[in-house]
DNA sequence: GATGAATGAGGTTTCATTCAT
DNA sequence: TATGAATGAAACCTCATTCAT
């Protein structure tokens, strides 16, 4: 039924409404600062209605997070994909992540601070797995390098989690503007360390 | 006079089984779900008393984040002072970074997910760097071990930021139980990394 | 539509059952000793309820001030609308004034003991006149009497002051019980002297 | 002992300096913004002194009361000792109560504003009537004039509630600023209606 | 008597969530 | 399905008062 559909499809555009929303609130503001009326003004939605999608705030939080590493994931991949070679993806993926976060400097926030959330939150959403995709999409890239023979056989994922450990520190440092450096140039600087650390061929 | 003494040692000694109830309270429950009635209880003294030594519930969280941090720096100064160069410094710094925080398994919550509750608090204290001692001397530990020739002439703040984020991602993964590996084994898989690549003779 | 109208309705409904629930208890209690939570249950709304009609406890009780007197001051103007001469008018409402306070001893209290409730409101909320209308209306009177060449030509502001001073300090008296008198009679032999004057050789 | 007498002295200067600072302290903030600790730090005591000296908060205030008033009193009373006859002395007393009070515009707040407490504070000190001496005098003053021949024979406790109301509201619109008035102008056109009457033909 | 550290009761207000319309 | 008015639980912090020293 045409009417079906129609209604189909205001529907997934007020549920997105709902999420933009969200996500916008929450980088600016934080978790606990955002009130569910404010989400619900900016989604142009009553308050009741984001309950009509989302079981509650955690969920919406959940959802939004998802949303953002699905996204920014998917616009990295794309970009990546020319490069010729694993490592070459593996470098320009790090540069993207930087870039991607920082040209939004709320979601930088939003990645490196309200990602995250309390102990009890791990404790009551065991499910809660924001990263999962992101840091395993990081870890195949390392094994396939390794593969290709551009990097040592070190454990990948070990190196998922120097890799991402490292991105994440420089945008909360950046993010909180404790440091006061040049982000460029500390990005350069890094992945200058990280490659020259990993390569066969580094001597 | 003896009793002024007596006083001062009995409040130095409430103050910090305030603050040691406050980090259990806040590692097991996270900063918004602990009241302070709570952490009262635990520290044996009145809700009002909380007060007495500290201006607010934010002031004893950035106060409890201060004192871990300069504590278990300090253990770590004085552990890693007999080591014979910087560079054993800084791989033993790593290792027991690892060692103090997984030890007592909510000081790693505290450090890898309540430090970074929320934007909120870092807009509102701009002043608020508890981590600003730690990575500054990790920062000279590289400087040092640059300058004794055991690892190449790498920026050092951007070696500070590797290792700190990777020392906080892999206490994050293991505190959440994302990951299901061996922590002892991840770490030295990670130090086997770090030192492989930044080495002088690395060949 | 049928259905707003019904719902702004039970608001005003709701908005008066909390503005009278709350004179009441101020009334019987002080603001200060007051809990919004006991107004709440008198009006029988939830607690939150009243935060949806006053910002807070302060509005609440500026706002039933405001009107309590303008009530009685309607009543009023209507009441002596039919006297003829502004004289009557004047007396009449002086008798007027202490017979609807005290019909409701609660509102004797209400005008006469918490109006006066600390400088505290004054210092925040320096457009509080509460009695501003009221006193300004009895002015009015004052200077139609003068022109009705009723009573001679005094200050019109200092009449108003004799007059609102001594009805309000009868209900104090009478309210707080310090004395015991008739306040009838008392009433008479005020608007008597006010009248007459005290100067024996006045004449 | 002389021991004794000295401490006694002390003690009593102590008593006198809380009260001092009491007043003050009341006057300038309200009594619900005054706290204890406010009143031993400006009267350089402990704050457990002040339970010493008086039962509670409540009636550390009504002692204050009690003193402003019996001083004010009796500064009227010696400088009106000298008038000639009784009217005169009684218009003497309007024209210090006003000067009194407003030389020191804290004490016209606590006189207009504080003295009118809760109608909890009542029902709770039946025997709490702070103006009940005040009140008396200016009764007995009335009586006198009216021997005296100098006014009718109105009723005394009328006259002494239409003097009392008037400079009470008269002080109260001056010390709220809510009227823009020369206060001597003012005082002196009440008098002369108070003294003159209202009525035209009032022979 | 004097101290002041410690107590702990108490209340306003917010806001996630519900549910009658 | 959508609304948004109503709900009511929940907790930080203050400060009068106490009491061990």
């Amino acid at each position: 039924m045409k009417k079906n559909k129609q209604q189909l499809k205001k529907q997934i555009q007020k549920r997105s409404a709902i999420i933009d929303a969200a996500i916008k609130t929450f980088s600016l503001k934080g978790f606990h600062q955002t009130k569910i009326s404010e989400i619900a003004k900016h989604a142009e939605v009553a308050d009741g209605t984001v309950y009509l999608y989302f079981k509650n705030k955690d969920e919406l939080l959940m959802v939004a997070f998802d949303e953002i590493i699905n996204e920014k994931l998917n616009i990295i991949k794309s970009k990546i994909d020319t490069d010729t070679t694993s490592l070459r993806k593996l470098l320009h993926f790090f540069k993207l992540h930087v870039k991607l976060f920082t040209e939004e400097p709320h979601l930088a926030r939003f990645l490196s601070i309200e990602l995250r959330q309390s102990s009890e939150f791990y404790q009551k959403y065991p499910e809660f797995k924001p990263l999962e995709k992101y840091t395993n999409f990081l870890e195949k890239l390392c094994q396939d390098t390794i593969q290709e023979g551009n990097i040592k056989p070190f454990d990948t994922k070990a190196l998922a989690i120097i890799f991402y450990g490292t991105m994440d520190f420089l945008l909360l440092e950046w993010a909180t503007g404790n440091q006061n450096f040049s982000l460029s140039k500390m990005e350069k600087k890094i992945v200058d360390i990280l490659t020259n650390g990993l390569r066969i061929y580094s001597s």
